[in-house]
DNA sequence: CTGAAAGCGCTTACAG
DNA sequence: CTGAAAGCGCTTACAG
């Protein structure tokens, strides 16, 4: 057979057909059953040392490995190492940092990620945690649409493992991480308060994300904490993207009685009101000071360097895949809550202290 | 049996296990065989109308979904709509641009992605590899980590449908999808010469990375063809990361007479150019100039706005998918080389013309 | 057009 | 401690 894949490689080569080193094969070299082989692979505890050093032998030498696929569908009790992700909007780098704590330790235990980007859209997000279910990954981790999004509840509910990230449920009791967002957007607008700012912006993001309401909060407190009045015409928010962050600054830029200082909600925002701001030529921090929630690795980079509440993404990531494993475990166990701290990382556009 | 887990919900709810349909539910529930429900599923062209109807009436009111990993192991023909994805670097944000081209095909196919994040490590690449190929993925999409890169060699031997990104090989024929380097390259120094600089810097990243040494083509050339000597000691790479960018605009600023205009190989390098730009409080563009390869997200929000090569890098994903697609079901036709185009995006760091 | 049966590569009681 | 056998949920020749 003729195969033009290979020419440059070998005009005579043909394409081998996938190797498959079955348990059989293992077997017969160790002179063995294939049970044998099982639990050899699967450390079972009863199986002689000297059977065990064969059969471990003989892998190594047919460079057996097991078939993933046939494992996850005999056993149902045990974990096969593969783990659903869902992640509502794959272009915020902040998920990505999250994806890159999971990987990291994923990649320690052998598991494989398949991952499902949603961009905020439930059809997708069905149509994701139908085939992942499909799919008989271990558990699930997934940031949920809103707090009382369904299709996560009733993953929860069949007995599926799940752990969610950034956003919590309000009816369903599961296994939570995420970011201490209140108390970070209670730092950055202290900070602000602190350096003699009244009319404080805060552009929120997405009113219907419980993460934006949480940081709304600690904005209010700390204005409340300082008896600084609070015009609503100062908080808003659309969505939590680029755009939403360009337009409503243009829009507090416009207000009658301008605001001395903005607070984004998120980098995506902060981009955004950035781009806004240079282009209207407001220079920072000396006409308008800028904190931004999510402290990206560009953050440094900008002119003036951006002061930013810094969430532990990666740190997110790895608590939550921790506490799935512990989940596939144990499916009954007490869920627990984690709040990652934010930090505030003071840069200088807010000027100096 | 008394659950914690639910406690929130409804302090008598009993887990229910995992809902399973199987395939004897839907043939009971509609009166026929399996083989029958199964060729239903399959689109199979040989099922008597009436037959199909019932059948189909019969998965949507037992709400069937096939179990994916039974029809993975038995189905060796077919593809089973799993995708491996091999990345070098997830926190380059521009192989998150190729990951969303890419899953955007792959939702529309109802296909799931297998990411497995190498982080340039030979070792992890390997061990994410043979993963992939015990879960039988249809195929894998990788940027190999070098263009003899013998791991995906291997892959492409042993008739695995693959697809290169980013970077090719050049021992072994394979599917490849990349950027037009050089030529972007080549209109980025084009553009700082036109401007009538003469000292460019060419801060280019990984000199043992293909990519980096088509866009150090691409500079020397139009260095050439405008005849303008080329220093050696203006061209430097180490690694392509934010560090390296750092580093060296440091060095590059400490040299005797300084570049008048520096371009940078990659977004992580730009910003580690600008950190150390901004450190030193050197202006752009009035006192150096400022081109980047990789137009991000960001570029347009930083001050003055980033004059860059844009990739596209979700074009770059999509097409690599759709060319994975097409090797799945042909896995002996002839390769093929997308170079995706790239543009200049002018803005503000380089000054006007 | 449809069904009975074999089998994908494993794991796991069960028996010895 | 080990093996023979059943079976996970499907697909696919084969026979009718």
């Amino acid at each position: 057979m003729f195969c033009k894949r290979f020419q440059k490689f070998n005009i005579l080569s043909v394409p081998s057909t996938k190797k498959i080193v079955k348990l059989r094969t293992v077997a017969e070299k160790a002179g063995v059953s294939i049970a044998t082989v099982s639990r050899v692979i699967n450390a079972h505890p009863d199986v002689k040392a000297n059977t065990r050093l064969a059969v471990q032998n003989a892998i190594r030498v047919t460079g057996y490995r097991p078939n993933r696929v046939a494992q996850r569908l005999r056993s149902t009790t045990k974990s096969r190492k593969l783990i659903g992700l869902l992640i509502p909007d794959i272009e915020n780098p902040f998920y990505v940092d999250i994806i890159r704590g999971i990987e990291d330790v994923a990649y320690q235990h052998g598991s494989a990620v398949v991952i499902g980007n949603f961009s905020q859209d439930q059809k997708r997000e069905k149509m994701y945690i139908d085939l992942l279910k499909s799919e008989f990954v271990d558990g699930f981790i997934v940031a949920p649409t809103s707090s009382n999004d369904k299709y996560v509840e009733e993953l929860i509910k069949e007995g599926w493992a799940v752990v969610c990230i950034d956003r919590g449920l309000t009816k369903t009791d599961a296994d939570t991480v995420k970011s201490d967002n209140e108390t970070g957007a209670y730092r950055a607008t202290e900070h602000l308060i602190k350096l003699g700012h009244k009319r404080i912006a805060f552009i929120s993001g997405d009113p219907s994300i419980q993460t934006t309401l949480e940081r709304i909060q600690g904005y209010k407190t700390a204005m409340k904490k300082y008896g600084i009045e609070i015009s609503p015409e100062l908080i808003k928010g659309i969505h939590s993207d680029f755009a939403s962050g360009k337009e409503i600054t243009a829009e507090l830029l416009a207000l009658p009685q301008r605001p001395t200082a903005i607070f984004t909600g998120n980098n995506l925002l902060t981009l955004g009101c950035l781009e806004t701001l240079h282009q209207q030529k407001i220079s920072i921090p000396s006409d308008i000071a800028l904190v931004g929630f999510d402290d990206m690795y560009w953050a440094n980079s900008l002119n003036p360097a951006l002061t930013a509440v810094r969430q532990q993404g990666k740190e997110i990531g790895k608590s939550a895949i921790k506490l799935l494993y512990e989940r596939i475990e144990d499916i009954d166990k007490v869920t627990v809550n984690y709040n990652i701290k934010t930090e505030l990382i003071v840069r200088k556009s807010c000027g100096f202290e």
